[in-house]
DNA sequence: TACATCCACTTGTTATAACAAGTAAAAGTT
DNA sequence: AACTTTTACTTGTTATAACAAGTGGATGTA
């Protein structure tokens, strides 16, 4: 009859159940044993069902507990010229942001990042940081900062964001180029923003220039997809 | 000893050979059985294993031929301002877009889009088509547009893009507000674009506004996130 | 030669089974 | 009352098994 497998005819039941408000967010899904029942089906489809949900972020699993439907709603990033700063930004939409430093040292950089940089001596200082909204893992950022600001600004990097951090000594951000896109977590990433393997990142790489076009940092931040979008506004040539 | 799970150490040295170019893109995997013999391992652990190369996005499976290397890269959509018509940006990268009209009817509009729109007697057009890039399928776009737009143009919005056909007849866009999340595929759109389930792809969602600031159309753009990026540019105030 | 059939190999679907491990509440102990 | 243990239930991991279905080359037939 139906050419479509078993466990896709029971996730996209489950997905529209789900959309209709028959499963609320936060809400626990039935048991396996119990959509074995209901369904007539071996574990093995239930489970299989149930992974076409986490692989659509639909559901989260919690091993001894159950499944449960992800509460969504998203915080947007925005991107405006003007320029404003990220805390700014949330600050206004009532988010504290704090960072954890995961590491910060100097190393020698790669040949793109070095295309993009050209520091001294092909030397950077490279950060990685966790960003917490209101307490809870958002992002991951890598940076890499110039020689001479990374070790001017060594002890406040690890404590605040940057850009405040330049803004405050008089290092002003005068352009930004960016680029948007989205990749997969891998299994150590996964770890890190505790999301299921595979789930949808979306990556904002960026340079940041200041006076005469001169770049002086390079990073990306990585966020988790469920959480986070960018919004942005374009004008026509005036 | 390591409390990870087989099918993980197991797809993650096939990613590391993968990322050290072991297996090139486009090449094909050993198939399941080599595996299980080459792992010691059961053949759900290594249909397991490959899954999470699936949901990473850098395998892709074909049934009756075996799994193979994603060959990847991205074409990137340029957001400036001034605004850049989504076809010239291609061109210039030498990338024919072509497009699928998948339906074209005049509808009563949803109160999100009545909110933003505001047309007359809350009826609009709502056209969804295929983008293919360079033959090959890129890109579903849902796009409403007011009802005198849609009425005049209904001939040509079947075979061409947007913008361009305003453009043409003297139907300025002045200004795009614009945010870009990012998704999982369900299983109807990742048949349309012909990734797997739970695929990321992500969505570029605009509205674009005439002179006066007068909303004209509201649309989003479905693009498969591994071939798509979004670049960008922002600058401080002068 | 051209075509159809067959066969070997591939991944896809689904079932049954067993044990590991996390959770939480009930039951027992101090 | 406070703490520990047990127990029942949950999801996670892994094995074996069988058949379905897509692919492509080998084989056989017209």
């Amino acid at each position: 009859m139906s050419s479509v497998p078993l466990h896709i005819s029971i996730s996209e039941k489950l997905r529209h159940q789900i959309d209709s408000g028959v499963y609320m967010p936060g809400e626990k899904l039935p048991s396996e044993h119990q959509m074995m029942n209901a369904f007539g089906v071996s574990r093995i489809t239930v489970r299989q069902a149930i992974a076409n949900l986490v692989s659509q972020g639909l559901v989260q699993t919690q091993q001894g507990k159950g499944a449960f439907v992800t509460p969504q709603r998203k915080v947007a990033y925005s991107l405006s010229s003007p320029l404003v700063l990220l805390e700014d930004d949330l600050a206004q939409k009532g988010i504290a942001l704090t960072l954890e430093n995961l590491s910060f040292r100097k190393v020698r950089v790669p040949a793109e990042i070095q295309a993009i940089l050209s520091p001294e001596r092909n030397m950077a200082y490279l950060q990685k940081k966790l960003l917490y909204m209101n307490g809870s893992v958002g992002a991951i950022d890598i940076t890499y900062i110039l020689p001479e600001l990374g070790k001017r600004f060594s002890a406040q990097l690890k404590k605040q964001m940057t850009f405040p951090i330049l803004e405050k000594h008089g290092i002003t951000i005068e352009h930004i180029e960016a680029t948007i896109e989205c990749t997969h977590s891998d299994y150590e990433t996964s770890q890190q923003l505790e999301v299921p393997l595979g789930q949808p990142l979306i990556v904002y790489r960026y340079t940041a220039y200041t006076h005469h076009e001169k770049p002086i940092l390079h990073g990306e931040t990585i966020s988790r997809a469920d959480r986070f979008c960018y919004s942005l506004s374009l004008s026509a040539a005036t």
